[in-house]
RNA sequence: GCUGCCGUAGCUCAGUGGUAGAGCACCCCCUUGGUAAGGGGGAGGUCGUAAGUUCAAUCCUUACCGGCAGCACCA
């Protein structure tokens, strides 16, 4: 074959021409040696390459060594390929299927009789650490499709069949091997097991369905990371410890907000403290909207199901419905509500209702209850109990946008107020599983959408993942430590209220369906009780804080001032709870730290003869001491709701 | 729901085929101590539930309930 002459730009920008078809090793050695030597791979405008793929046109080109950020994904995937070598040395006859890599890490999915437990990673990493040390290159073989079912299917692996069966005609089956072991995958790798080094782990074993799909067989994954330096899988190792210190779970304990027992799964027991935080957050809420034009209602816990047959519950959702078992002299049977909305649409229905009255906005503080898969429950943050900040408003056609425009600028105004700045938004269209009829549908999405368009907020697609009643914006939040959270939603609803019977008279005097939009902002106050716990790691803003002030006496003479104190702190608007029992003070500054009191008072008889307060905030070891009144009132303003506070800054 | 692991005092956990232990928390006593654990004593558990194996079960088996991790699900 005669190639013609090609031309590689470098990043330095030189410009250089070879022969078509040169391998970047070629190209690396032919600079230097030492180049070659510590290069894993190539980059080809940008694109990661095998660095023993030949270059059949002109392009940039980078080398990329191991320390490399790009580097990364390679070196995890090889050791996806590397554990599964390993594995299937140890235990032949276990099938390979899938490993890629992940956010943090890469798994490799097995399929065996017998499932992997923690107990075999020593003699898998050793196995594997001897592979790597082997060192065998990493080459790439183009095989015929048949060859490939032939293969594998003579070798047993019929997951792998399966995989060759699924990539499209147009594409290349490729192989790589590495010594005696080989695997099919799209690549790229680097040049060699020993480039992937020592810096990785394997890290817990799961279930994992076969293609994702839980009516296919159950596979064994092995998760792992990998790291391009000890140090950075030491680092990533000391991360997880943090992430689990502030586990809302965990803190929820240690602060003593809440609890679950097991007759009441996925339903939070409140503790006075947690309480108070959660009631922190719905007031603020409270606030916001009533300011907004919502009127708060509150609708029957349980509805006769007729009304969830005539809303579409019934056949869409019954499955996570809890049902009332009936009583024997009642014929009548109900459901605990799983959602607002049908008791909105009764009280808009309640009296006749004119265009003059829309938008119509109804708001309530919902408690629902949806029967989640077991598996799925998750402390605060998925549970089968919990508390919308829901409200439904009833509007034209024509409104439409222009009220899903002042949702969406209430909800990332209420974001920010928690300092939540980086939200995205996700666009759902409809599922497969829904009502009303399509043309309805093209209406709602293009609504949605225009709206979504016109807030000028970056957004993506989220094809088929709809509710069944409307398309919808959901608000993504990311936490502290990197977690995203969906919590806020817009739906539009073309079809309930023409279900449930709902209408206004239009200024002709002709009954007219309204539009439903359902939108609630923190989601669930249980999750977002557990995000607050988690984002701040249980150090609460001095509004947020359950106790915002322990008064901690150093001796008993100091009882009767101490007591004083409290009383004004109180008077203060603060929420304070006073320590005199008869314990050294180091004792109570650990236990209110532990608890993670924002603030702590300390008095002893020096501060009651001056009447100050010595002042420890959570978090610092220092001390201040002020006078009781400056200190309080000082206090009192920074624990002011961050609404409330720019009320006062406007007044 | 699926796969795996787990369930012993309020919490964290140890332990054994012959009906249980520690630390912290709790109660009482001593101690009044100046910013992350002062000392002593006491009380507290039908070892998740139910069957089975066994002379004997907290320990072995099975089922159920609950939890954890992941997967699937999430109006």
């Amino acid at each position: 074959m005669i190639s013609k002459n090609i031309v590689l730009t470098f990043p330095d920008g030189a410009r250089r021409e070879y022969p078509g078809g040169v391998t970047g090793l070629d190209v690396a050695k032919g600079i230097s040696p030492s180049l070659a030597k510590r290069t894993v791979a190539m980059a080809l405008d940008g694109r990661l390459a095998d660095l023993s793929d030949p270059i059949e046109r002109d392009a940039k080109i980078e080398f990329v060594n191991r320390d490399d950020p790009r580097a990364l994904e390679l070196i995890r995937h090889d050791a996806a390929h590397v554990l599964a070598e390993a594995v299937q040395t140890l235990w032949p006859g276990t099938q390979v299927t899938i490993g890629p890599v992940i956010e943090n890490g890469f798994y490799y999915d097995f399929f065996r009789n017998q499932p992997f437990t923690p107990e075999d990673f020593p003699l898998i990493e050793r196995t594997m650490r001897e592979i790597i040390a082997r060192d065998r290159p990493f080459t790439k073989e183009i095989w015929p499709r048949e060859q490939a079912r032939t293969v594998f299917a003579d070798m047993g692996e019929s997951f792998k069949v399966e995989l060759v069966d699924a990539i499209p005609e147009d594409q290349q089956i490729k192989i790589y091997k590495q010594g005696d072991w080989f695997d099919l995958c799209r690549g790229p790798h680097m040049t060699s097991t020993g480039k992937i080094g020592n810096a990785f782990r394997l890290m817990k074993v799961a279930g994992a369905y076969w293609r994702g799909d839980s009516k296919r067989e159950m596979l064994s994954r092995i998760y792992g990371t990998a790291f391009a330096k000890q140090e950075e899988l030491d680092a990533y190792l000391r991360q997880i410890e943090e992430a689990e210190k502030r586990d809302h779970r965990r803190l929820g304990r240690e602060m003593d907000l809440f609890h679950f027992q097991e007759e009441a799964p996925g339903s939070v027991f409140w503790h006075p403290k947690g309480w108070t935080l959660f009631q922190t957050l719905e007031n603020y809420i409270r606030r916001r909207q009533s300011l907004a034009g919502y009127a708060e209602v509150n609708a029957p816990q349980l509805i006769d199901s007729s009304l969830w047959v005539a809303s579409g519950h019934m056949a869409t959702f019954r499955d996570v419905m809890f049902l009332v078992e009936p009583k024997e002299d009642d014929e009548r049977s109900y459901v605990v509500k799983p959602m607002n909305c049908p008791g909105h649409v009764q009280i808009f229905k309640h009296g006749l209702k004119s265009y003059r009255d829309l938008p119509f906005k109804l708001s309530e503080f919902g408690k629902v209850h949806r029967f989640e898969p077991s598996g799925s429950l998750h402390g605060l943050m998925r549970v089968r109990a919990f508390t919308q900040d829901d409200a439904h408003i009833f509007i034209t056609e024509q409104q439409i946008a222009e009220e899903v425009l002042k949702v969406n600028d209430l909800i990332l105004s209420i974001y920010s107020d928690f300092g939540f700045d980086d939200v995205r938004i996700k666009f759902s269209d409809r599922p497969e599983k829904r009502i009303g009829d399509d043309a309805v549908w093209d209406k709602a999405e293009a609504a949605l959408l225009a709206a979504l368009k016109a807030s000028g907020r970056p957004w993506t697609l989220n094809k088929g993942e709809g509710a069944f009643y409307g398309p919808k914006l959901e608000y993504v939040l990311r936490d502290a430590i990197g977690r995203d959270w969906q919590c806020g939603t817009v739906q539009v609803d073309l079809n309930m209220p023409g279900r449930l019977g709902a209408f206004y008279i239009d200024e002709h005097s002709n009954k007219v369906t309204p539009v439903m939009l359902h939108r609630a902002m923190f989601g669930s106050l249980e999750r977002f009780t557990g995000i607050m716990i988690e984002h701040y790691a249980g150090h609460l803003p001095l509004w947020l804080s359950p106790v915002q002030a322990v008064v901690a006496t150093i001796t008993s003479d100091a009882d009767d001032y101490a007591r004083e104190a409290a009383a004004a702190a109180e008077r203060s608007g603060l929420r304070v709870e006073i320590d005199l029992r008869n314990e050294k003070i180091n004792f109570k500054v650990r236990e209110h730290s532990l608890a993670k009191v924002p603030v702590l008072l300390v008095v002893g008889r020096k501060e009651a003869a001056e009447r100050t307060v010595s002042i420890r905030r959570l978090g610092s070891d220092k001390q201040q001491t002020m006078p009781l009144e400056a200190a309080l009132s000082s206090f009192a303003q920074e624990g002011v709701p961050p609404d409330l506070r720019r009320r006062q800054q406007a007044a």
